[in-house]
DNA sequence: ATTCTTTATTAACAATTGTTAATCTGCGTT
DNA sequence: AACGCAGATTAACAATTGTTAATAAAGAAT
């Protein structure tokens, strides 16, 4: 049995994908294995706790990946739902179909690896850097740095679940910082 | 040419180190692309700050996987030391080497993601939801059931350092849960 | 334009943390 | 046994955060 290009299989199992505000790309309890890269528009991810409150993990625009990590590193099903905030096109796949594809060729494997493992790995153990060594204050200023203008298109509130800070405690900063500032 | 079995190429690339107490693994500013499997022992990874202070980012006891991720996933030489802090015994294998071996056995990817890959970005993944979700009191507690007894191996300023708080802090923290148990 | 709803800001207070320094404790060395 | 040293605890104070609630501002809906 001849084999297809994998190059060809890659662009045939690609979908592109759009969701409106309040959209659900991977809902909770779901063990959804597919990867979205965001193209366009602002995905949130968050997590419901005891008190039904929603806690924001994670925004996610333009050009970065989406991944239900419960499951895919977890094997377990998601916590997290993922919603879009704006409207949001994305590309996805399925991901053992990609990982399948890696077997098979081992050019694959560096995409995989450089693109799509780095990427929101690489975000993670940042991540972990900001939340051990600086304080909610400095998070906050990297974090802009980071995600320029993100402050324009999502609320404080989820901004300030990101950091692990409450919104009242971001907008005390916000003041602190503009106060300084003048 | 003949390819080697790659389990025995494997075999025969696995090194068995020791490390005395102070000995380092991987130094500031080094590119090692070791890949340590702790079989016995306690290694630190610290960050040495602008005022030459040392704060210890993670610990790594017996079955952990210790890696120089800045080069690994950054590309970039290694901000941390990597030392040793009781006698340890470790196996150790070049990351090019696995990754080469991976590239040719599909077999080898299947091990590699789970075991290795999964190992590190699971803990990290984990740590982010403690950091952001939990107090400092909860990220202690949890520390103690993810990592148990090693409050009896390492000092309190490094595990202080770990949750992202002051040995200070910590203390009045284990202050205030033992008035609490009584 | 007006109402309704959500979000952001501010205030007030309790609790926690950071910081610095002093004290205490345990450990190893001499 | 006496000493020195590093780590842990405690104290004191300033700064920050969490919490709750009230107010203000901004958007969305009618």
């Amino acid at each position: 049995m001849k084999k297809i290009k994998p190059i060809l299989a890659l662009l045939r199992n690609v979908k592109s994908r759009t969701f409106q505000p309040g959209e659900v790309l991977i809902t909770e309890g779901s063990s959804n294995k597919e990867l979205f890269f965001i193209r366009k528009g602002l995905v949130r991810c968050f997590y419901i706790n005891s008190t039904a409150d929603e806690i924001t993990f994670q925004l996610f625009p333009e050009s970065n990946i989406v991944l239900n990590f419960h499951t895919l590193l977890f094997d377990e099903p998601s916590k997290f739902v993922y919603v879009a905030y704006e409207p949001t096109k994305a590309y996805s796949i399925d991901y053992d179909f990609l990982m399948k594809l890696t077997y098979e060729n081992a050019k694959f494997l560096e995409l995989n690896r450089s693109f799509i493992g780095k990427r929101a790995i690489k975000q993670a153990f940042m991540r972990i850097e900001s939340l051990v060594f600086l304080t909610p204050e400095e998070r906050y200023i990297k974090y802009l740095q980071d995600y320029p203008n993100i402050v324009n298109r999502a609320p404080d509130k989820y901004i300030a679940n990101v950091l692990g800070i409450t919104p009242v405690s971001l907008s005390r900063i916000r003041n602190r910082m503009a106060n300084r500032k003048r």
